[in-house]
RNA sequence: GGGCGCAUAGCUCAGCGGAAGAGCACUUGCCUUACAAGCAAGGGGUCGCAGGUUCGAACCCUGCUGCGCCCA
């Protein structure tokens, strides 16, 4: 081991266990302010806003993916002399917190209205209080470099004071209105939801067809859901249906009820399906509310908020589900059940929070009118102020902005913001904006709803930042620099942060309006075999479990490493494994460095006296910086982590360390150049990293350069000086060297340690004659003696010609084993010189393509023969047996 | 029903016109003083099927098959 005075290796543990660091380094960081954002430093500002996550949540993959990216881009661009922000928060969730809450209270046997609204809304204060906001500690043991002292929460004074100023706004010109239409109800959770918080899954259920009428006038309607006969207001047909145009005009009696409803003509009845006529319940189905409205048909609202029959006899007091069999039962006691098909796969919508069956319910509702404002968020991203990673996705954005239907935004709910419209006693209905006093006196009430949470989470790239006030947050962080997020929620997010950022910043003009310059969507975390997770598949991977099994470090390298743009990720433990392992290695290769001296403290050695393998290295590793930048630019997460692996792995560690040995057992200048080379690398290296591997980065660089720490240190720039390629070269031939002479001892039998005395000589080896001892070292050869005897020998083929190589084992060298090793490569060679000559052989070959192509496959050709020669006559002199 | 995407080594994925790659898994030998969470060497693929374009196709075009996703 190389002496070192000054050896800076002694504060570093003899091994890296992440548990040891990672909450101090952290808290280091925090406390030096490191992520609080500067609005006045006049830098370049980078921002995001973190996509805020669920009060009620626990971190999951999903999130610790989209935080590892968030983090990994806004280090980088921290280093690189931005103003970076990350901001932080959480949306008050409105139906999942006030389902937790209740559920919370109905053990004690109370119900929120036993409480009132006061009081209720009072508990969930004290619930958040207490118990929210779990991820938000999950996200400083990921190592989220957040800036805390910007936390946001939806349900916050100033972002309500946005949100009561926007709905103000968009009621003033119209685009909140107030209409009585079918939505989707959950029974369960009470409430409205907007279209894409149902999810629709393929149920297995019954198709039955029912006769209404009797004789010459019966028609036959098929449905799936029987129960909502009750509330039929009509028949539908096709007007060109021939079957029953006779009928068109005419009335059926309602079995059941006797009630007579008509029978309508109406152009989106399918004539194929079925028998060509469709029940009309307008009250409980979006397409039958369609026909209902121009058809001018009385609306049945048959069931009460929970989803029970309400009236109709017998039926009154059942659950819809209840109600199902029973009207089919009674309708075939009446003769009237003609067909039944069962099951029948049909599609159903749930509701995204719960499960339940969602229930198509008439109720007066508050909309938002999107047109406009989806068309200006398609256009945003159409001329290019807004791009989306990869762009592939745009088209999926497109052609739902495209064709947004209304959003309906309010909620029956107790926790979150509540419709700021007060109605007066003789049917005043007034919007109030936030400087406003609302309307009192008698018979004045507010409207009971509150808004839909993505309501107030559209605003949060600029609620965030102090909007509607024009505050110094807002000019220099706003636009935001990109938005990450899956491309599973695509349109709960971009989308509307989309459309209200463009209205409410409008006036900043519509370079400055969009909410972020790049969209970056990446995919869905995946089990092992692909599989979606799901707790009811059992397949659920906690990160937690992966921080405390394998350190932040590893968990953030695995989760970039997957991120392909737009592609879902599999993961298992054995990546997390693997990418620990990887910390582990440049710990290890680091402390090794700084054992030896490594320093960053010297200027690197002028060029010229460099050796090949210091100058190779450095060029590589001016090139990896080049790379990491453009995989960076490109949101090529993946790519980067890889090209960062390799380099780390199988050039710093596997090769330019084993010959940074033999130059540090040389001592004197050159020992002394290596260890700058070596600091100089591994600076660069680490800097490189830190924003996917933030903590051990840390602890190495601190260590190696002294510094105050890796946060807000310089991001390195590649020279793009010239590559020595004469270096380049010499470097590969004595890797072929060494590796050939490896295969040859492993197949020998040699053990890896055990020395052999070698000859090495001709034309290949003179050409790297000058880096001998590498390939000795490498190699585990020793001087031949006087007494040498190479009684195995064999050559490798180099840039510069043969290399034959001697080795002294004393003893008969494994024959068989041999002519294997040899019959191998010669097949190789064969196939080799098959194929190029084929192509050779070709005259349009030769004639069309590429000169230096032409030329290329020329060198192979030849290399081969060569080859081949060499190796036949290395056969033809083995021993025979 | 409409739209989109994917099929490459046992698994998960890169490569997207001029020699089939990575990680993990696997085999063999090694506790060789940075690292056994490791080192060295190795095995493994008619790149889903069928046509076409091209001097040349995993890569471009067409069709088929099988998966997956989004929307209705």
């Amino acid at each position: 081991m190389t002496e070192n005075a000054n050896n800076p290796s002694t504060d570093l543990p003899s091994a890296w266990n992440p548990a040891d660091h990672e909450a101090e380094l952290y808290q280091r960081w925090v406390d030096a302010g490191y992520f609080a954002a500067d609005p006045d430093s006049g830098k370049p500002t980078y921002t995001i806003v973190l996509p805020p996550p669920n009060v009620t949540g626990a971190m999951h993959m999903g999130h610790a993916l989209d935080h590892s990216l968030m983090d990994a881009l806004t280090r980088r661009r921290r280093m690189q002399g931005y103003e970076a922000l990350w901001l932080p928060g959480m949306d008050h969730a409105g139906i999942a917190t006030q389902n937790v809450v209740e559920r919370e209270l109905s053990d004690q046997g109370v119900s929120r209205h036993d409480l009132g609204r006061e009081k209720f809304v009072e508990r969930v204060w004290e619930w958040k209080e207490e118990y929210g906001g779990k991820i938000l500690g999950q996200m400083r043991r990921l190592g989220d470099g957040v800036d805390w002292s910007r936390e946001r929460f939806t349900m916050d004074s100033r972002l309500s004071r946005a949100v009561q100023t926007i709905f103000k706004r968009l009621y003033d010109d119209g685009l909140i209105y107030q209409a009585e239409r079918i939505i989707n109800w959950c029974p369960r959770c009470h409430t409205a939801l907007s279209d894409i918080e149902v999810e629709h899954d393929e149920v297995d259920g019954e198709l039955v067809s029912i006769r209404y009428g009797d004789g010459e006038d019966a028609i036959v309607v098929a449905t799936t859901r029987a129960e909502t006969m009750l509330g039929d207001t009509a028949v539908a047909v096709h007007p060109d249906d021939e079957r029953y145009t006779h009928l068109i005009g005419t009335e059926v009696q309602l079995p059941l009820t006797g009630r007579r409803i008509p029978i309508v003509a109406d152009e989106h009845v399918d004539p194929e399906f079925g028998s060509g006529a469709v029940k009309v319940t307008p009250a409980h189905d979006p397409n039958d509310f369609e026909i209902g409205k121009r058809h001018d048909l009385p609306m049945l609202t048959i069931m009460d908020e929970t989803g029970v029959v309400t009236a109709h006899g017998s039926f009154e007091g059942l659950d819809r589900f209840e109600a199902r069999p029973a009207v089919i039962a009674a309708l075939r006691e009446q003769g009237r059940i003609v067909a039944e098909k069962r099951p029948y796969v049909h599609s159903v919508g749930h509701c995204s929070r719960c499960d339940t069956v969602v229930e198509p319910r008439l109720s007066l509702q508050w909309w938002v009118r999107v047109a406009p404002l989806a068309k200006a968020a398609g256009d945003a991203v159409r001329d290019g102020r807004t791009t989306i990673h990869p762009p592939e996705l745009a088209k999926r954005y497109f052609d739902w902005v495209d064709d947004m239907h209304d959003w309906c935004i309010s909620r029956q709910l107790w926790w979150g913001h509540r419709i700021p419209v007060w109605y007066g006693p003789n049917g005043e209905k007034v919007c109030v904006g936030p400087d406003e006093e609302p309307p009192s006196g008698e018979g004045w009430t507010q409207d009971g709803d509150v808004l839909d949470t993505w309501f107030s989470s559209g605003l949060w790239p600029f609620s965030t930042l102090g909007w509607p006030d024009d505050t110094a947050d807002l000019r220099a962080f706003y636009p935001t620099s990109v938005l990450v997020t899956g491309y599973d929620i695509l349109f709960f997010w971009v989308a509307r942060m989309m459309m209200f950022g463009l209205y409410a910043m409008a006036d900043q003009g519509p370079n400055r309006a969009v909410p972020f310059r790049d969209v970056f969507l990446h995919g869905l975390i995946r089990d092992a075999t692909g599989k979606k997770m799901s707790k009811s598949r059992g397949n659920v991977i906690d990160p937690l479990d992966w921080l405390d099994r394998f350190g932040a470090d590893a968990t953030r390298f695995t989760l970039a490493r997957g991120a392909n743009p737009g592609s879902d990720m599999a993961i298992a433990e054995e990546w997390a494994a693997g990418s620990r392992n990887f910390c582990t290695k440049l710990f290890n290769a680091s402390r090794f460095a700084l054992m030896n001296g490594a320093t960053t403290a010297a200027e690197l050695p002028a060029r010229e006296s460099l050796t090949d393998a210091d100058r190779w290295i450095l060029d590589l590793t001016d090139q990896l910086v080049s790379d990491v930048d453009t995989l960076f630019d490109g949101f090529q997460f993946a790519k980067l982590c890889d090209a960062l692996y390799h380099f780390t792995w199988d050039e710093f560690c596997d090769w330019y360390l084993e010959l940074a040995k033999v130059q540090l057992a040389e001592g004197g200048e050159r020992a002394d150049s290596t260890r700058a080379v070596l600091g100089h690398v591994l600076d660069t290296v680490l800097r490189l990293l830190h924003p996917v591997l933030p903590f051990v980065t840390e602890k190495l660089w601190t260590s190696l350069t002294g510094g105050e720490s890796l946060v807000v240190a310089d991001w390195p720039g590649a020279t793009g000086g010239e590559r020595d390629t004469g270096a380049a070269a010499r470097i590969a031939d004595v890797q072929k060297l060494v590796t050939e002479i490896r295969r040859f001892r492993s197949d020998q039998g040699l053990k890896p340690g055990q020395k052999v005395a070698a000859r090495l000589s001709g034309a290949g080896f003179d050409g790297i004659a000058g880096h001998e001892s590498s390939v000795r070292t490498l190699a585990k050869l020793t001087e031949p003696g006087d007494d040498f005897s190479g009684s195995a020998s064999f050559e490798v083929g180099l840039a510069t010609g043969t290399a034959h190589v001697e080795l002294d084992l004393s003893g008969a060298i494994d024959v068989a084993a041999e002519r294997k090793r040899l019959d191998k490569d010669l097949a190789a060679a064969r196939k080799e010189l098959e194929q190029t000559e084929k192509k050779l052989a070709n005259p349009s070959f030769v004639e069309k393509a590429p000169a230096d192509v032409v030329e290329k496959i020329r060198g192979r050709k030849q290399a081969a023969e060569s080859d081949i020669e060499r190796i036949s006559a290395r056969l033809a002199s083995l021993p025979s047996a």
